[in-house]
DNA sequence: TTAAAAATGATTGAAAATGATTATTAATGA
DNA sequence: TCATTAATAATCATTTTCAATCATTTTTAA
């Protein structure tokens, strides 16, 4: 087995169950620990997943944050993303919020009225809901990892709406093959979503960039980054590359 | 099993039960009382739980309940009844579940497995999730006061669906008017479901009987009655009364 | 085809988690 | 209150998991 077909059988085992053991992973790959090791170090350092002692899960959407130093620094940086992301929604907008942590993040900042969301993340409808949004949920499946819904029906749905602005979660950035993502199902959700917005913006903590996923959901151009570092590199070299220079209105978001 | 999943089984306990001690979670996680301990303390330390002289509890947000006298007897009715109704859920069933308080305490009384459950509550998707259950939820418009998924495109989705047995919240059942409720939107929810349902269960506690509310959603006999006191003098009536004769495999539910 | 590079699997000492044991503490009933 | 029982915390031996190293296999490039 090719080592990029481990890395989804990993990576798709962790997505429907959550947690799975070094010893699960050893039976679905057929390969010794010290490879799915290998894998876990690898996938983890992709922020694809997190290690723990035994396995690895994926980050629950709950709040497991463990308080360590690294981990207040990562939610802050969060919470400036989603803070600048939330402003960008105005007065009336209807827009589209992905299922995610950053998104999540979200919620306290909305401040402008009369706005519609839609979403395909259960987590979110607790906090719009309280915070007197007009909320719509998209049907289908809920993927127990995430709480976020799935499907065909998920996409059919959106086909038909149009958004002024989507906000979409990532997990990597790269100049070669855009906004990826783990997630199959997912992807083709925040591709489509994408699609339909007037502008989409991409929440992407600077982790995130010079990396790839596996499911590619959009090119550079199709959507705005939104981060707590406008000047890091990956940004500078992405603005001068040819590969975005086509995109006046969606230029990268500089703002901090 | 690794130790992620340890929490995680002894979460999900104790949310179900609300309170378990130490020897169930031994029993419940193949672990020594040592190891049980421990992860109490570290969950104790990330305010998932509270450590009691022998066991465990969480702090039941979700009841909203004041604890007089009254509500402490129409809880331990609604959950007489929820498990009643949970206990018709066969292995394989696809299901349509409700959006209301006393459906919603059906949750931890579904044992059966490989269930599919549909359904418009989104307070409800936690728990179905959580215990494991396929989960499909209707898409639309979400109700701030109940947090019920409403709107044409419930209806819509509906209908495209067939269940082996549905389980539906009613304010008032009457001779006169059959099932009703006060929301018009939730009552051709409902109406539908029974519809597309084999069978159709009415959740209702005695206080229920003998009124009727604006909508009505079904003809007595379209559906059976699942409640805590199966020869209430109503139900006598109803029993004998013209309007269910003709119904032979939708009696009223008696059992208790 | 061969040499170099990369990936894999096995081995081993170190680290972590676990379970059993025992002393201490808290709850219960006379 | 005191005695009895149960639950807990602390300690230690055992087991499991981990990371580092090295030999072997596979892939890649010359």
């Amino acid at each position: 087995m090719i080592t990029n077909q481990r890395y989804e059988k990993i990576m798709d085992c962790l997505n429907e169950r959550g947690t799975a053991s070094v010893n699960d992973l050893v039976d679905i790959t057929n390969s010794s620990t010290a490879t799915v090791r290998r894998d876990l170090t690898h996938l983890e350092s992709k922020g694809l997943l997190k290690r723990v002692h035994g396995g690895a899960t994926v980050e629950q959407m709950e709040r497991e944050e463990d308080y360590t130093e690294k981990s207040v620094k990562n939610l802050s940086k969060k919470l400036k993303i989603a803070q600048i992301a939330s402003e960008l929604i105005e007065d009336g907008d209807t827009v589209f919020i992905d299922a995610g942590t950053t998104t999540y993040e979200m919620m306290p900042f909305i401040k402008a009225s009369e706005v519609t969301v839609v979403t395909n993340s259960i987590t979110l409808i607790d906090q719009l809901v309280r915070n007197g949004h007009q909320t719509i949920v998209l049907g289908g499946r809920v993927k127990p990892a995430t709480k976020a819904v799935v499907g065909h029906d998920v996409i059919e749905k959106l086909r038909t709406l149009s958004f002024d602005k989507c906000f979409i979660g990532v997990n990597a950035i790269d100049l070669h093959h855009g906004f990826t993502t783990p997630d199959e199902d997912e992807a083709y959700i925040k591709k489509t979503a994408v699609e339909h917005s007037r502008r989409a913006f991409v929440l992407a903590d600077s982790s995130k960039f010079e990396r790839s996923a596996f499911v590619k959901f959009a090119q550079l151009e199709e959507a705005s980054i939104i981060t707590e570092d406008p000047d890091h590199p990956f940004l500078v070299k992405a603005r001068s590359g040819t590969e975005i220079t086509g995109g006046e209105s969606n230029d990268i978001y500089r703002d901090v």
